[in-house]
Parts: structure tokens; C-alpha cells; sequence
DNA sequence: ACCTGAACACCGTTCAAGT
DNA sequence: ACCTGAACACCGTTCAAGT
């Protein structure tokens, strides 16, 4: 066919884009494929490498329109509360029910790993690090006496450890099934660590 | 070449096993094919599948012993302390150690999705609740007045933590990378959390 | 200039045919 | 009986050639 700028180049981007990410959401990471994305837009394979470097370079936009949105979500429930605590367990809340919502893309953001050659791009450094900051905002009313540094390590331990527990219940490793187990592990984290925390 | 019986299936099996093994540990789970295996091994690719149902198949029972082993380090470390704390610490640190030790192998076990028409079969579900179990007792001393379930919970907190921080470690969205930092992410949430937890 | 489509080097899986 | 090897239906990526 040939078709000679039937779309520019933004929007053919943008066409591969979301096309992907219906497939990801629906057949999740392991049902991507170049060629399954140029069908669903009516284009040949080769098109998607004018856009994007390559599979990993259109994974790791995906990817960050995720963190975008899951960015979004937590800023949404700042204001909401006084009480700091209440605040943290909202965030984990707010992040448990985004994976549980759209568990193919969430999982696509941890299942992704970069090569030796291919590093993490600063930019998407960056979206990750706004994302901690978030945390870290949640826990300094209850460490006023501690470090920038502690403070960072706190969100690091409490946000890996939700983390890992979405991650356990998605393998089914948990054998404690559920969105709502999941809720109930994590606000018990939470809840006991920062009893912890600021006991001294 | 047709070779009747160079090896048993037994024989076959463990050396499909073992080539398959020494492939992730050098080139990780996406490295891992069909077609190196049997190359590896001298046969041809068809003959995986006499001792094998498929690549999941395979997967899944290098995974098993990947549990194993994992399992057996932890156990070493069970007499050698009084204080319960500092056995789950101990715990902590085995399995950190594990993890950046065997990354590779040590990552493909919470990388494989099981699919909906092939479940987690229970032989290998026992393989993890023997894991969980070694943290409850862990617990146990530290949670007199606690059911069953309550202990059962927290040690899927403390280990889904534990968990998360190798995780983000591995794929380096902690920017705090290297095993001390993850050894001491790692024990600030488990001493806070205990901490909590036994302060009711 | 833009996109194609065929080629290349890979996959997992199956199964008739050879020894 | 045991294993092969060719076939099938897929991959990601490249790039000369067509419009």
C-alpha cells in the first residue's frame, strides 16, 4: 500500500502506543508482540521501529504512562487527611487497588528488567523517585528527629514491603488470595512498623 | 544418529535439569531455550519432551529445587539463636544472601506466571508453606497471645517485605543498590515491625 | 519520504519416519 | 523403543525495494 502520511509521526506513536497497552491489558506481558501491534493498527512490523527504538524502548514508555498514572492516583488522596499515619495507610491503599485494578500493566512496570547495555533512562529514574517522594512527604510529621536519609530509608522499607506483598499475592504465593488479605498484610506492616518507628 | 538408550529417563531428565539450570544461572530466565538445552546436552529439541511436558514444565521443576535449596540454608540457620529477634534477622539475612548470590535463579522463581489452565500444582505450594513456616516459628516466641492465624499473617507481612525490598533491589528501583543497603532496609523493617508487634 | 514485505535468525511444540 | 529432524506457527529486527 504505501500509505504516504496518512498519520504523522506523533500520532502513529501514539497509535502503537495505546494499541500496545490494550494488549498488555489484555493478554498481559507475555502476549506483546511487534507484529500483534502492527495488526491492531493496520500497519507492517517494521513501522513500529520508525517510533520506537525497538520492543524494550515501547515497553519502558508503556511502562512509564503507568507510573504516570499510578502518580496521579497517590497525589489525589494528599489533602484528604491530618492524621500522618492515615495518610500512609491511604497511599498503600490507593496502590493496592491500582494493581489490583490493572494488574497486567502494574506487573509489566516490575516484570521488565533493563539490560547491562540499556540502563534506566533518567527521565523514568525520575517518575520512580517522585513516586518515593510521595512516601517519604507521609512519613516526615512522624520522624521530625530523624535524618533526610532515615526518613528516605523509612519509605524505601514500609513502600518495598507493600510492594512485595502485591507481588507475592499476584504468584498466588500468599495463599492468602484476595484484594482484601492483601489490604489487611500491608496496613498490618504499616501500622507496625510506625509503631515502631516512632516509639523511640 | 537415533543413540537407543545412551541414558535412562532418569538420567535424561536430570541432565536436561542440570544444563537447563547452568543456562539461567549465566544468561537469566529470558536466556533460557528449548533448543540451547538440547544443544547443550547433545540431543535434539524433541527429545525434552519425553521427559518433560514443556518449557513450564521445565521451569517449574528448576524452580523446586531452586525452593529447596533456599529452604535448606534457612533451616541451618534455626538452633543457632536464643533470641527470636535475632533468628528472624538471621532469616533475613539468609535469604538477602541467597537472592544476590543466585539472582538469576533466585528471580525466575517469582518471575514464572503460572497460567490459569495450569495451576500451582500442591507438591510445589508445600514447597512454599515449609518457607512460611520456618518464619512462624520465628515468630512464635515473640507472639505468646496470638492466634494461629495472627502469626500466620504476620510472617506473610515480614516476609512479603522482606520480599519486595529484593525485589526493587534487583531491579534497581531502590537506587540504594548493593546487599548492605537491602540487609539494612531489611532489618529496620523487621525490628520496627516487631517492635510494633509486641508492644500491645 | 514513507512504508512495505521479504529475509534472517531465532522461538515452542508436534509427530511421522528412521534406526 | 528411542530419538530424530523436519514441519508448523510463531517471535524481534533489518533494510533493499516499491510507491
Amino acid at each position: 500500500m504505501a500509505r504516504r502520511s496518512d498519520h504523522s509521526r506523533e500520532e502513529l506513536r501514539e497509535m502503537v502506543l495505546s494499541a500496545a497497552e490494550q494488549i498488555v491489558v489484555e493478554q498481559s506481558y507475555s502476549g506483546l508482540s511487534a507484529r500483534k501491534v502492527a495488526a491492531a493498527i493496520g500497519y507492517t512490523v517494521g513501522t513500529l521501529y520508525l517510533v520506537f527504538e525497538n520492543i524494550d524502548d515501547l515497553i519502558l514508555h508503556i511502562n512509564a504512562r503507568t507510573l504516570d498514572r499510578l502518580h496521579t492516583r497517590m497525589s489525589e488522596s494528599k489533602s484528604n487527611s491530618d492524621d500522618a499515619r492515615d495518610y500512609l495507610l491511604q497511599l498503600c491503599q490507593v496502590y493496592i487497588h491500582f494493581a489490583a485494578e490493572d494488574p497486567h500493566r502494574w506487573a509489566m512496570v516490575f516484570e521488565h528488567r533493563f539490560s547491562e547495555e540499556r540502563e534506566m533512562p533518567a527521565w523514568y529514574m525520575e517518575k520512580i523517585a517522585r513516586m518515593f517522594a510521595l512516601v517519604e512527604e507521609g512519613i516526615q510529621p512522624l520522624a521530625k528527629n530523624r535524618s533526610e536519609r532515615e526518613i528516605s530509608q523509612a519509605a524505601r522499607a514500609i513502600w518495598g514491603g507493600v510492594h512485595g506483598i502485591c507481588i507475592l499475592a499476584l504468584t498466588n504465593t500468599l495463599d492468602a488470595a484476595g484484594v482484601d488479605s492483601v489490604q489487611e498484610l500491608s496496613q498490618s506492616l504499616i501500622s507496625n512498623y510506625l509503631k515502631g518507628y516512632t516509639a523511640d
